[in-house]
DNA sequence: TTCTAGGTAGAACGACCGTTACACTAGTCC
DNA sequence: GGACTAGTGTAACGGTCGTTCTACCTAGAA
């Protein structure tokens, strides 16, 4: 939150979610962000200073919400462990849209490794991994640097399941994997 | 095979995919891939009549070429349904670049659900679930579509997992749930 | 020889897009 | 009132890209 959350900002930051998330990134004109927000182009380049870095602040706010959906599965669960699907399934059903995960989707899109954003998505990656490590070593697990890659390739797959559509039910598949690698 | 292999053709399919595979699809100019295969503009033309069917041909390409790659893999395997893992990390290794799996990222690059070239994505996948179905039913398991969809989802967490460099080892891993998932 | 098929080279078009600049408006704070 | 801040609206630039067109070339078949 280094700048002020004025509305301009906020609708910005709304309008680009949606599209970008919805049409791609790529596909993506800073006019139609700027058109969907109600709000003047000069006042986007303002606020973010181009496209890259409002990119990377739509990123890092789709990170933002996931860290804290997340969070709270992890506090409503049984298993804390197996929270990840909880949230993903909650996320998946409550939002219309089917293009799988925002921040795989860009490290597709985003061809140059340069580009700013490819940071905003390794760390919500290598955060993913962390937290899943953390909580499989609270669970007392002994291995849970291998348990939390284990989860971590079953949520990516369960995501590009729902991506491309191609199994019936990959919440109830993931669900079941998950549990027989985390069952003692 | 419609249409006749001319030499130029063949440069062609092959610049795509190089350059379609490395670069993205929606990254890559048809300039650059008729400069990459030495061959005129207008000759791109005439063979493909435009860019979505140059990209489709590019992912059928693949798609055969996975195929028999994995069918290889199948007849040289002790166990059958995990040939798909030994594929896998072959192409991986064999190959230098590192952009996950070329359909899938097809299926993000697109925005466009009526593009013509996504009717091959969908068959690409619809057929591995297809053939590890067979695969399964024939190693005698009792519900081989299960299985089949969960190796599936293990296959497409791998994928991931390769492109965002998440996790040390995914092969280890992919094997490893893979064989917990299909032990009996 | 003539016809034809496949290939070449280069230019041009139209559309889109990221970016910048300029002139203008309205509220706020000293 | 004056200065500052945030926002508006429009126009233009420069570049890229998919596509089309025209003229030309060459080898082999009839």
């Amino acid at each position: 939150m280094a700048k002020p959350a004025t509305p301009a900002r906020e609708r910005l930051l709304a309008a680009a979610d949606e599209l970008f998330y919805a049409r791609g990134i790529n596909a993506t004109g800073i006019d139609a962000i700027v058109e969907r927000a109600g709000v003047a182009l000069a006042t986007c380049y303002k606020h973010f200073g181009g496209k890259d870095k409002l990119v990377t602040a739509y990123l890092s706010q789709r990170d933002e919400q996931w860290r804290a959906d997340w969070e709270a599965a992890i506090a409503d669960a049984d298993e804390p462990l197996l929270a990840l699907f909880d949230a993903l399934e909650r996320w998946w059903t409550t939002t219309g849209h089917r293009r799988g995960c925002a921040h795989v989707d860009a490290a597709v899109e985003l061809t140059d490794p340069d580009h700013p954003a490819l940071a905003v998505v390794a760390e919500h990656k290598r955060h993913l991994l962390h937290r899943l490590t953390e909580i499989a070593a609270a669970e007392g697990f002994s291995a849970p640097g291998e348990i939390a890659a284990d989860l971590l390739l079953i949520y990516e797959g369960t995501l590009s399941a729902l991506l491309l559509n191609i199994t019936p039910d990959p919440f109830t598949q993931a669900r079941r994997l998950a549990a027989a690698r985390t069952s003692r």
